[in-house]
RNA sequence: GGGCUCGUGGUGUAGCGGCCUAACAUGCCAGCCUGUCACGCUGGAGAUCGCCGGUUCGAAUCCGGUCGAGCCCGCCA
């Protein structure tokens, strides 16, 4: 088993290459000086023929004097038969090698025997007759395993040999699928006018939005550079160059805690283009996905072409959420317009305390109809009342509805019969229904407490098809958010964002001094002319058309809480660029490593990255990130102080 | 910064105060087997139960700490 003697008729091994002496279409082939074909190519109509083969053991099956050897490699299986009586040499070898070996195999193509065809793999119908096998590498054994698809595995475990799991199938294909993606992505934008163009890694750090990666520079010692979060400004400044349509899959990186669908480093498509609108943006953006979803994924029906745009308002006000998961109803509704209207109560109340001081408050009383969950136990009930409190909900009132289509409730005593009525009816409630009702001052918390239960209990009910694409845009988002620590108006996506042309009057502040904004402000009201996507409850993308006029930019970063200063130290370049012509002009960045992981069924983005890192940002396999050298401190003029933090570099093993 | 879950032969799990000299499956090693494809059969090796400390007559099991992983809140668009 050891490596056969010296090969002989190949070219391996050759020490001077000369001038190619082969076609194109040979170069750009699959054969190799190991291999004629893959091991996922050979059908019944190959039978016959003469081939080589190279690939890794996947698994042995041993006859004593037969033995077969599914042969693999990313192109699929190739089952192998070693026969003693044919050819003792090769099944000699073929009894020692084990499991992830890696052999280069020669013999015939032959139709298997009568009824031992394997329907179940795409070269089930034939087997190469070994004459001879290499034995070009050897493996230990695998520390899991990589024949069995479905067999689970730590994924710390995996992470530490990722390169033994991204043999494995399922990797393998969303690897493939996730280029294909992006080759999909290309074609589109090519075919659309735009140019791919490289912006830098090491950019200036901006104090805005999430945190920085550092990296310290050497020639300049005590400066540093900043990795992208994105490429916002440089896209922008293309755009003023003239670049007209401009795209890039730019990785970006920013330092916060990491989930299952957030790493610290990422990949974005993105994109701008000169002389749009809204709705053209959308409408390329659009169509390119609808190309690449049915490119990649053709078996997949999306639910709604073309996607449905809901008004951020809307999406609030029906589903809670701005990514809102449509592939399933159980929308949030107004229970406030039935239940002050009965008789009995004061004006506007309806006699349980807790939705009256709500209301009184400026606040809402909104539910959702849970279908089939009217028998949910006392302590299944118990569970939704903290899964709403961590999200801020002081509270979580239910009405069951029984088979007689009447709801029964701990709070009739306090809203009546008549009450408890007005609710199954304004929730169109049904036998065996669950209405679930959140009360509060605050709008925002009714919103993202119910439509985070609606999210919750829409997956749990198995209300949501898995194997729909529900894409949606939701549109229009405010431009602004008070601050209420640093007294300013943060803006709710990006600095650049345009207003919608309607809401531009509105860029005030109440005070008349541009530089003192306060939470009255009629700011707060301005629209943004922004845009979401959003993939079965997962934002996948956002954008904007943006301010491309000096003046509104300057007006829109003091309602920021930007002094005229600090703008220029900020934003300088991009101020003083737009001085000189800049476009109308608007993009969008989307998620690619989210998209990937939907369009493969997964809830991780983990899955579709070949090389990710744990929650703690470490990467087990190479022991990422490690202590610098000391010349390395003192090269950049550095000294390590301590950090105040308890979390531990994670040592190299 | 916080909450929750998990850590037992190579892998995946069971065991959750004494019956554990730690079980099962698979993998691994050896032998047998010429038509399998998760081959089969026989035999064998392999874990001081993440680590440290405590409680107890007795700890894989309970408690505290710590390290690591995952999910979530905060954070992040």
């Amino acid at each position: 088993m050891r490596a056969a003697g010296p090969r002989s008729g190949t070219i391996t091994g050759m020490s001077k290459p000369s001038p190619s002496s082969i076609s194109p279409e040979a170069a750009f082939g699959l054969a190799t000086p190991y291999r004629d074909v893959t091991c996922g190519e050979l059908r019944a109509a190959d039978a016959g023929r003469e081939v080589r083969v190279s690939g890794w053991v996947h698994r042995r099956r041993d006859y004593g004097g037969l033995h077969f050897i599914d042969l693999r490699d990313r192109y699929g299986l190739t089952q192998i038969v070693f026969n003693e009586a044919e050819a003792p040499e090769a099944a000699e070898i073929a009894a020692r090698v084990r499991n992830e070996f890696v052999l280069e195999v020669r013999g015939i193509v032959a139709l298997r025997l009568d009824g031992t065809a394997n329907a179940k793999l795409a070269t089930g119908d034939i087997e190469v007759k070994a004459a001879s096998v290499t034995v070009l590498s050897e493996s230990e054994t695998p520390p899991f395993y990589i024949n069995e698809p479905d067999a689970p595995v730590d994924e710390n475990l995996r992470l530490r040999y990722r390169y033994l799991d991204i043999r494995r199938r399922p990797m393998v294909e969303r690897l493939m699928l996730r280029s294909r993606m992006v080759q999909a992505i290309r074609e589109c934008h090519h075919r659309a006018g735009f140019i791919e163009i490289e912006t830098p890694i090491l950019l200036k750090s901006t104090p805005e939005g999430a945190r920085d990666f550092i990296v310290p520079s050497r020639l300049q010692p005590g400066s540093v550079y900043a990795l992208p979060q994105s490429p916002q400004q440089l896209k922008q400044l293309l755009m003023v160059a003239g670049m007209d349509r401009y795209f890039q899959i730019a990785r970006c990186f920013r330092d916060e805690d990491l989930r299952g669908d957030r790493q610290p480093e990422f990949t974005q498509l993105d994109l701008e283009m000169s002389f749009v609108d809204e709705q053209r943006v959308m409408d390329f953006v659009e169509a390119m996905i609808l190309e690449v979803s049915k490119s990649v994924v053709p078996d997949r029906q999306i639910q709604q072409v073309p996607f449905p745009r809901i008004d951020y308002h809307e999406a609030m006000e029906r589903y809670g959420s701005d990514k809102p998961d449509i592939r399933f109803g159980l929308e949030l509704v107004d229970l406030a317009p039935s239940i002050t209207a009965l008789p009995g109560r004061g004006e506007g109340l309806t006699g349980f305390r807790v939705f009256d001081e709500a209301l009184a408050a400026g606040g809402r009383v909104k539910a959702i109809a849970a279908p089939g969950m009217a028998d949910s136990s006392r302590s299944q009930i118990d569970e939704l009342v903290g899964f709403a409190r961590r999200f801020g909900a002081k509270g979580l009132a239910h009405v069951s509805v029984g088979a007689d289509g009447a709801g029964a409730s701990p709070i009739a005593k306090f809203l009546g019969e008549d009450g408890i009525a007005a609710i199954v009816k304004a929730a169109a409630a049904v036998a065996g229904d669950l209405i679930l009702i959140v009360a509060d001052a605050d709008h925002d918390v009714v919103a993202d407490v119910l439509g985070r239960l609606r999210q919750e209990l829409g997956l749990r009910l198995g209300l949501a098809d898995e194997n729909v694409l529900a894409y949606c845009w939701v549109y229009h988002f405010p431009m602004y958010h008070w601050d209420a620590e640093k007294s300013r108006w943060d803006a709710t996506h990006n600095p650049f964002s345009g207003v919608v042309p309607e809401d531009v009057e509105l860029l005030v502040t109440e005070s008349g001094d541009p530089y003192a904004p306060s939470h009255q402000d009629p700011a707060g009201r301005a629209r943004a002319m922004q845009y979401d996507v959003a993939l079965n409850g997962w934002e996948l993308g956002g954008g904007s058309v943006r301010i491309h006029k000096r003046e509104l930019l300057e007006r829109s970063f003091a309602l920021q809480g930007y002094s005229l200063e600090q703008m220029h130290e900020r934003f300088g370049g991009i101020l003083e660029a737009f001085d000189y012509g800049a476009p109308p002009h608007g993009g969008i960045a989307m998620g690619i490593d989210r998209w990937a992981a939907l369009l493969t069924h997964q809830t991780n983005i983990r899955e579709v990255m070949a090389f990710p890192k744990t929650q703690s940002g470490a990467d087990p396999m190479l022991g990422a990130p490690s202590e610098p050298e000391p010349e390395q401190y003192s090269e950049l003029g550095l000294r390590f102080v301590g950090v105040q933090s308890s979390s531990t570099p994670v040592k190299p093993q």
